[in-house]
DNA sequence: TTGACACATTCCGATATAGGCATATAATGT
DNA sequence: ACATTATATGCCTATATCGGAATGTGTCAA
């Protein structure tokens, strides 16, 4: 088999950078495919995939503006992205003692002077 | 060109649902191979690949025991994903941004003293 | 050394991707 | 009807994937 569909999930849909990019712009308002493109750096056809891709997974929406389409966020696609994410939150405090445990150890070697062998 | 590599980016190597799977299950704490494949379903040589992954994007780190090669979680490597659904969470809910907004406004109400029409 | 166990790596095949480019569709104005 | 603008889709190639099966590597024990 191969990887997963880019469209089978939202978390396969957000591993791309300038589809993450997107959802990023539409933060501002809707906006038109020609518009994403060029603030984005890419070609009109290249927006219009991923645009499509994200709204298969139903991360934005489109409304019809004349002869522009108008795509805009729908968040409640990233809910389970960030709910899954949340199950980890208590562990980075952990972590994060962790790092704090670490430059308590730099400080306190610095104190007692350099040994050899200390790097690498 | 191709989809970027899993190992690009933690957001692609979770993108996978097994490789979500063994985050989740690293969650009770440091678990060998034939664990994790077991607890899954899936095969060692699967197990492997999948920790292999994780471990290049470094969200697990290994740990000799014996035969075994203990693996644990290194949350790290999620904080990118977390902070940059993140930004998103004031777009989720309206509902939820208007309740912060009407304790928000509650708060204030109460230290100023209550008025009326303070509420729409 | 041999055997047993835990794990990693390889080869294979099927599939889906992203980019580039051309072209089709759609809506508007004249 | 035609031209113009905005967007979508189709074709192509190179590449990386996941799964399965086999095999390689490493560690311990007798």
């Amino acid at each position: 088999m191969a990887r997963a569909a880019t469209t089978s999930d939202a978390f396969n849909a957000i591993a791309e950078p300038q589809r993450r990019e997107i959802l990023v712009l539409l933060q501002g308002g809707e906006r038109s495919v020609t518009d994403l493109a060029r603030d984005l750096g890419m070609t009109q056809p290249q927006a219009s995939k991923h645009l499509r891709v994200l709204r298969e997974v139903g991360l934005v929406r489109v409304r019809g503006a004349g002869k522009q389409r108008l795509y805009g966020l729908d968040v409640r696609g990233l809910r389970p992205i960030h709910e899954w994410v949340g199950g980890f939150e208590r562990f980075w405090s952990e972590s994060f003692d962790r790092l704090d445990e670490y430059v308590q150890e730099l400080k306190q070697a610095r104190q007692e002077g350099p040994h050899d062998g200390d790097d690498q």
